[in-house]
DNA sequence: CCAAAACTTAGGGTTTTCCCTAAGCTATTC
DNA sequence: GAATAGCTTAGGGAAAACCCTAAGTTTTGG
């Protein structure tokens, strides 16, 4: 039984390196490689994988929200997520969002092709190191546990104004808003991200993906 | 005429990957593989390849720092700067650290080979994408060039302090020093990055591997 | 369809950061 | 061994961020 293959990620290193990797296996055949999720979402429609693997950070994408659309949209085709982030929260949101496993980069190639060939069965299956991640989480070392905030549309919006230096009256500018308003919603970021000020804010948001 | 490849990157699906691609050329043998820059320095001591290829941002350790040491332990061995940083700062941080040359992660098969075999030599090689880099910097569009600054021993103590949400009263405090102090400092450190408040500090310090 | 929850809006007052200026100290160089 | 450049130290005043409170608006759920 062999299984089709398809690779989403930015950097062709790593693309060209998985899929050298897979090639080498005789039960998969890699079905096809995008460094643009538009390429990708293109192809998806005349023919899908069994199954895909994933990058969350990309360039010009959401890969969590991605990851939602794909899984709705092709029920059949399994996901792996394939990501750089050891935070729980990343794992939790890209399986709420559909996806069957969820490999980090440090992945082995033995380790990678048990995945593939589990998911593509429809079961879920995480590595040892991964499982452990969301264990010690649920035992919830508190100071450990650092899930992503959700934040709304306006929240987002200032959050991205604020990383580009730009000050409460500029924002509130752009914004049609009163500077007040502005701090509000500043206040509030801090509050979601549970930090002091805009330092911590600003590495956290980083850290979370949210901002670059 | 063979030539002998050893690896250094954190992360093994890179690892594998690049190892798997370089398997393939028949002129290219890999010598060595590492996950830790401790292991890799190490078994150079035996014995050290021709070329090696070396990530800058590593967990454990300063990519660029590393480089500056290894080109000068070994001048027999060609350093290739493997990174996903696409600023010319790095690029000139890493030429001047003694690297022959610099990748990019979505570098193709061919070209990384070429650039093996060129640096092989001895030569310096840049790929096309990286020269223009290089060159549009020189020509000199200000708001692109954003080098990493040279910080003091202080502004590097303050800079960790701000990053981790302390303000400037908590920070004279622990410092024995005035409060106007540790405004002046960091004051000096926003003109060093160029930024105009914290937020930029913060995200040009992560960015540019000063912080985390 | 109405109550509860969540989001957006905003003001008053305090704290912190930022800008400009500048003196004393330290290391390097010629 | 004095000149020069760079680091550390600060102050006064202006700007920005932060905290507390709270009203109007939209969304959600029984």
């Amino acid at each position: 039984m062999e299984i089709s293959v398809g690779i989403l990620d930015d950097h062709e290193m790593i693309l060209e390196g998985l899929a050298t990797m897979l090639s080498q296996s005789e039960t998969i055949r890699v079905h096809g490689c995008w460094t643009h999720h538009a390429n990708c979402l293109e192809d998806l429609k005349k023919q899908c994988p069994n199954v895909l693997l994933l990058d969350i950070n990309l360039k010009n994408a959401n890969g969590i929200e991605l990851c939602g659309t794909l899984s709705k949209t092709y029920p059949n085709m399994s996901i792996i997520a394939v990501s750089n982030y050891n935070e729980s929260s990343f794992i939790k949101n890209m399986l709420r969002s559909g996806a069957k496993s969820y490999l980090l980069k440090n992945t082995s190639r033995e380790e990678l092709i048990t995945t593939i060939q589990t998911v593509y069965n429809g079961e879920r299956y995480l590595p040892r190191t991964v499982e452990n991640i969301l264990l010690e989480d649920s035992l919830g070392y508190p100071k450990l546990r650092s899930s992503i905030p959700k934040l709304t549309r306006r929240e987002k919006e200032i959050l991205i104004y604020i990383s580009e230096e730009h000050t409460n009256a500029e924002i509130a500018e752009k914004l049609f808003i009163s500077i007040k308003t502005v701090e509000s919603h500043r206040t509030n970021l801090l509050s979601k991200f549970g930090v002091k000020n805009t330092a911590g804010l600003v590495k956290s948001a980083m850290n979370a993906g949210l901002i670059s």
